[in-house]
This record gives structure tokens, sequence and C-alpha cells, in this order.
RNA sequence: GGCGAGGUAGCUCAGGUGGUUAGAGCGCAGGAUUCAUAACCCUGAGGUCACGGGUUCAAUUCCCGUCCUCGCUACCA
């Protein structure tokens, strides 16, 4: 059985953008599901939750909309607080790390880990940007991504291929902020030498965590600390953020990673002082089970940064438990915020409005708990018609109309019990804790599956025992097979309320029954014979082809739409790229030639060694598309080369020049390719 | 390339420490039924458990190799 105290979380949201389903089944609904199996059996829980309100990203929305960085995190902190309360995931607490009180707490747990000499000072060179004068964070560099090609990458990510990257990989990097060339220049941080942890680490996950956690994360987990840990640097050069609390920092924030779970506990101290609690039951006493809930890419930072983190200050919990879920993908395409490949939570609530359970239901069923798994919406149609709709709920309305019909809305008496009826109450009984365990395992799958089987031993108990036929010769059999019949629903109520909790407030509505703690289930006797019920409902309504097929004619049409269109829409800084002038162009020298030989690059996946005829030399070019183009294929294609590109040196091969490439929605690289005019040389412009 | 997680019926997924006919839900086929949102209930057909070796009396389950997918990481101008 469930432990007294939990303090549960459930990873911060980056208030920059909305919430799509993605978000919802990885982390927020399991949580939830918990968290509410939690209470039922009358933990005491904290769920925290709020919005993650720092770093570089924030202050590039800001520029963008031409708002400030406060206005951002307001607009977004305050639709996804709206669309959690919605959709009832039921935090403790929605809290903003750009509060004061969130504010003082990082700030004090960096100078206590400062003050126990935990930091190292690090100097380093940083992008400065000599026009803004000022030292410019990842977020505020972008160049050409070398991996994908990609012109507008960040500079710690690039936001079409993904890959993580430092300042210093981008290809002619700019500044944001007034497009200058940034230059490096000294500049000095606080690093957390992690690898200082690695003999703990080892001790308190790869020996003691094998068999508890999941394989995935745990698998991750023993990747990183075998394969060594570097220190990290813990704050970083920008204006908003949480100040480093140090005289000689002016311009330096805490790094998000450190500020954001932090967060979790700000807004914990926020939670016990409104409700009167002591914040430190839920962080500091050994009883306490603290759990993570988060996506599979956040596994290093609740497994490894923030428990160093909190180990190295001293006096906190670690971590029971970190359940991190896969990925969730989208009518056969990963979700992708960027290109609008998302189903999001705020418009889903606005298309189908009252049908939180429904989604719930769905997300629940197919949650990647131990592998990427895919929503379509014709399985979302199939679950809600042919699950939730013709077992659940045609359940529930079987045993209210019968009792409708047959006793005037009032729970009838149970007569004499037959052997039949003794094993359907056995069976009813086994129900609750068969679903504890699942949920308290974390497979939320399996449980929500028991409960539907909850549903499917009542429609056999009436099929079974058909009470339409019996009622004309034996109406105290039918008693007796609606009395049980309506306690199964009763059951129900209790047990469904992780899962659906709105559809458990109908059910209380229309059995007139208080709502009940997970002990009472199992019972045949939650309603009493005699009382009334109240109106009969239809819990949910069947999803019509029509609906589904508007949702899907509204993600196809964002797959279709225009590339430039979308990235317009979707990527701002591609759409806000500065004008310039003609001089400015005409500084590119970009000629037409021939592709003449071609290898693939040793050792590499997405290299070839390419040389290209410009009619007056040949030129060596390695480029990154052999992912989409063999060294057979491309030899004889005519391509526009950009020349005078600084030359770079590729695994040891000398690059001189740049192809260019069409990249289109499926971030396919495509040849710009000159007409059949053109000679070799030629110039463009 | 290195590391991690996966590859099981048409679909979505389960399958402690190897052992009789490999499971569930949905879909499909047939039957029964009409209280119920053409729902429910019963029966059935579908799997060389990615592929190739090995260990074993016995492997989906252990070992080695190969291929494929996803993630992290490296090369990517």
């Amino acid at each position: 059985m469930a432990a007294k105290r939990y303090t549960v979380t459930a990873a911060l949201p980056y208030a920059n953008g909305p919430l799509h389903i993605g978000h919802i089944a990885g982390a927020y609904l399991p949580a939830d599901i918990y968290v509410r199996y939690l209470r039922a059996v009358g933990s005491d829980v904290a769920f925290i939750c709020g919005s993650d309100e720092h770093g570089a990203a924030i202050t590039m929305q800001a520029r963008k909309e031409e708002t400030t960085p406060q206005a951002i995190v307001d607009k977004y902190h305050a639709m996804n607080r709206d669309a959690f309360a919605q959709f009832g995931i039921d935090f403790s607490i929605y809290h903003r790390t750009s509060s004061e009180l969130h504010h003082q707490t990082a700030s004090d747990f960096f100078l206590k880990l400062y003050e126990k000499g935990k930091f190292e000072k690090i100097n380093s060179e940083q992008y400065f940007d000599p026009e803004a004068k000022q030292f410019l964070a990842d977020r505020y560099i972008i160049g050409t991504c070398p991996k994908c090609g990609y012109d507008s990458a960040y500079g710690d990510q690039c936001e079409k291929c993904g890959s993580t990257l430092s300042p210093q990989d981008l290809i002619n990097p700019r500044s944001t902020l007034s497009g200058a060339t940034p230059a490096l220049k000294p500049t000095s941080h606080w690093f957390l030498p992690l690898n200082e942890y690695e003999t703990w680490l080892r001790e308190w996950i790869i020996d003691r965590h094998k068999s508890d956690w999941k394989p995935n994360v745990y698998g991750q987990c023993k990747s990183w600390i075998e394969g060594g840990l570097q220190p990290r640097a813990m704050t970083r050069d920008l204006n908003w953020g949480v100040k480093v609390p140090l005289p000689d920092a002016e311009g330096k924030v805490l790094y998000v990673w450190l500020d954001a779970p932090i967060g979790y506990i700000s807004a914990t101290k926020q939670w016990a002082q409104d409700n009167n609690k002591d914040w430190k039951n839920y962080w500091c006493d050994a009883d306490t089970q603290l759990i993570h809930f988060i996506g599979k890419d956040n596994i290093v930072f609740h497994c490894i940064i923030f428990p160093i983190i909190l180990h190295a200050h001293g006096g906190f919990v670690l971590p029971t438990n970190v359940p991190a879920n896969e990925f969730l993908n989208l009518e056969g395409r990963k979700i992708s915020t960027s290109r609008n490949w998302a189903v999001w939570l705020h418009e889903y609530l606005r298309d189908f409005a009252d049908k939180q359970d429904e989604l719930r239901y769905v997300l629940c069923s197919i949650a990647p708990e131990a592998k990427d798994s895919e929503f379509t919406w014709k399985d979302y149609q199939a679950r809600v018609n042919n699950e939730l709709v013709a077992v659940f709920g045609n359940f529930v309305n079987r045993a209210l109309v019968l009792t409708q019909k047959y006793f005037d809305n009032k729970v009838p008496a149970c007569h004499e019990l037959t052997d039949d009826d003794r094993e359907v109450l056995k069976q009813v009984a086994a129900f609750p804790q068969a679903i504890a365990r699942s949920i308290e395992e974390f497979r939320f799958r399996e449980a929500l599956a028991e409960l539907m089987n909850l549903a499917r031993v009542g429609n056999k108990y009436l099929a079974d025992n058909e009470p339409w036929k019996v009622i004309k010769e034996d109406p105290d059999r039918v008693a007796t097979v609606l009395y049980i019949s309506l306690q199964i629903v009763a059951n129900l109520a209790i047990l469904c309320e992780p899962f659906l909790p709105f559809t458990a407030r109908k059910l209380e509505g229309m059995l007139n029954l208080e709502p009940s703690l997970w002990a009472a289930a199992g019972s045949v006797k939650l309603l009493t014979a005699g009382s009334a019920l109240g109106e009969a409902k239809l819990l949910y309504q069947k999803t019509e082809d029509d609906i589904i097929q508007t949702q899907v004619e509204k993600l196809n049409a964002t797959n279709t739409a225009d590339s430039a269109a979308a990235s317009a829409a979707t990527l701002p800084v591609a759409a806000d790229k500065a004008t310039i002038t003609f001089d400015e162009f005409s500084k590119m020298d970009i000629r037409t030639g021939t592709i003449t030989a071609a290898e693939k690059v040793p050792d590499t996946d997405k290299l070839l060694k390419l040389t290209v005829d410009l009619g007056s030399e040949q030129r060596t070019v390695v480029s990154g598309i052999a992912a989409y183009h063999s060294a057979e294929q491309v030899i004889g294609q005519k391509v526009s080369l950009l020349v005078n590109l600084a030359p770079r040196k590729i695994k040891g091969i000398e690059s001189k020049g740049m192809i260019l490439m069409a990249e289109n929605a499926d971030g396919v690289l495509n040849f710009v390719s000159p007409g059949n005019g053109s000679e070799n040389g030629s110039t463009i412009r």
C-alpha cells in the first residue's frame, strides 16, 4: 500500500508556447492519475508543477513579439495553467519561476552551495556582441547549423534537425540583438563538478535502482555515469533569470537547469504557505517519497544533475523514482512544435467541449510507457466509440435505465443471492487491489484496462441474468440483479476517478453518491436499497466520422502547406531575417557547377566528399547530404555553389564552399539546380 | 561510430529468475440477444515471437552476430 507522504512533480512546462498531447501523455496525465490515486488512498500529497519562465528562449520570443519577457511568460503561464485546469490535471499548485519567492529560494540555494565550496569558478571564452555590448547566451546567437545546414540554428540547438550545439559550432554566427558578428571574449562562470559525484551516483542509481526504475531511465543514467561526467556551468551571462547572488557576478543569472528544478521547491513553499503547512515535510523528511514525472528528454537532469545538486546542498530527499515516458508520435510522424504538427491541448478543449475524459482515456491507453507510441485520430475514434462508449458508458446506462424502468429510479432491495451472484461479488471485490497495484508500479495502461474489465464484468452479468426477461415472472430476482449492477456502477465511480475524474463526478451525481475513498471500493454496499437515484444521462457520445475528418484535414493542411508559409508562421527567426542591402547580397559569390566525383566520407553517416566542376577549377566540398543522396546518384548533378565561403576542415578534408540545398517539409534536402542553359562557373545573381 | 531503449497476431500493446496448445483489447468472421448510444454476450480465424548462429533435454525468454526503428552523443559549412 501507498506510503504516507508524497511529493509528486511534473516537469515544468516552458512558458513560451502551448501544450500538446505529447506533453500530456508523457508526463502530466500519468502524474495526475498517480496523484489522484494517492489522494484516494489517503496519502498526503503535494502535486507540484508550474511554468519555467527563465532562459534565453523567452527573451527571444519577447523580442519577436516586440514585448517584454514578463508579458510572454504571463501569457503562456495563464494559458497553460488554464488548459491544465480545464483538462482536470489537479495540481496542488501551479507556480511560476518568475515569482519573488522562487528568486529568493533559488538564490539562497545557490549561495548555500557556493558557501559550501561546491562550485569551481572557471574562466572561458564566450561570444560577445560588440554593438549591444553584452555577452550572448546560446539562444542569442544564430548561424548555420553544422549538422543540417539550416541557416537559423540557435547556439544551443538546431530547431530543424534537433541537434544539440554549442555556439562555437555555428557557421557564420551572428547576434540576434544587433546582427553583428560576435567575438569571443573571456568571462567566468561557476561550474558544478559533476564528475566528483560519480561514485556516489553509481552507488545510488546503478546499484540500488536497477530493478525498480524503468529500463529506459536506468539505461540512460547508466550510460551517462559510465560515459564520465563533466563539470557543468551553473550560471549564464543573461539578464532574464535569477541573479547570481555574488558581488562579482553582474549580468549573470542561474542556469535554467539549476533554476527550474528548484522551482519545484519554491512552488512547494508557496503551496505550504497558502495552506498552513511546512514545506520541509515534503522535501527534507526521509519518509517522503519524491516522484518526478517527466519525458525521456529530461532524464539526465532529473536523475543526475538535480539529485547531485540536492545531495551537494544536503538535507534533501532524493527521488524515489523517475517514471519517465518515451515519446508520443502523431499520425505516423514525430510531434513538432515548430512545424505545427501537433494536437494542441487548448484547441482540443475548444473543439471537443466537455470531452476531457475521452482524451484522458485515449492518451492513457496509448501512453508511451515502454516505447514510443502513436496517436491517430482514427484510433481515438475507435477507442472512444468501441471501448469507452460501448463498454463503460453502455453498462452504466443499461443499469440505470433498467432501474428507472422497473424500480422507479430507486435502488432496489437485495434478495437471496445465487452462486453466480456471489462469484460476481468476489470478482468485483478484487478490482481495487489489482488496479492499485498497477498504478503503484506506474503501469497506467494496465490499470486502465483493468478498470474496463470491471465494466465488462457488469455487462456480462446483465447479459447472463437477463433482467428484461426475468421481470415478467420474478421481479425480486430482477431487484437483486439490478442492486448488484448498481453497486458495480458505484464501484466504477470510485475506481475510475484517477483516470476519468469528470466521469466520476457525473456518476456521483447520477447515483447520489458521496465521493468515497479508495478503501470503500470493492464493497457491494455502496448504495443503500430504497435510496433515490439522480437523473441518468449518457456519459459519452460517439465521435462521428465528420468530427474526426475535420481534425485529420486540419493536420493535413499543416502537412501540405507551402513550406515557406509554414516556416514564416512557426519559425520566427527565419521569417524575421533582417533586410539586407544589395551590397551585402553581392558579397556572396554563388556559381553554377556540376558534381564530377563523389564518395562517402569514411566513418560518417551524412557526409559526402564531392568534387564540383566550376569550369575554371575543380572544388572539393564536403556536404551533409548522404542521408538523402547516394554518391552514385549525385555524379552529374548540376548545383549552385557558394564559392567564397570561408574554407573549413571537416573530418580532415578541406571543404571549400557550400552547395545550396532546399529543404522540404519532411527535412529532405534537394539540390537547388541551375537550368540546362548555364555553363559551369556561371554567376548566380 | 559510441551508448541507451525497442523490433511479439491486420492495429495498439502484455509477456519476474528459459519448460505443457505465446496472451489482452480493438478490428475481422460466425452465432445468440434486444434492457442499452446498431451497443452488450458467446464462439472462431489470424503469429516461423525481426533474421542467422550458439548454450541447453528445452529459448520469445540466456549468449554472439546481422538488419531495422526511436533517443542521447560524435563527424555534418
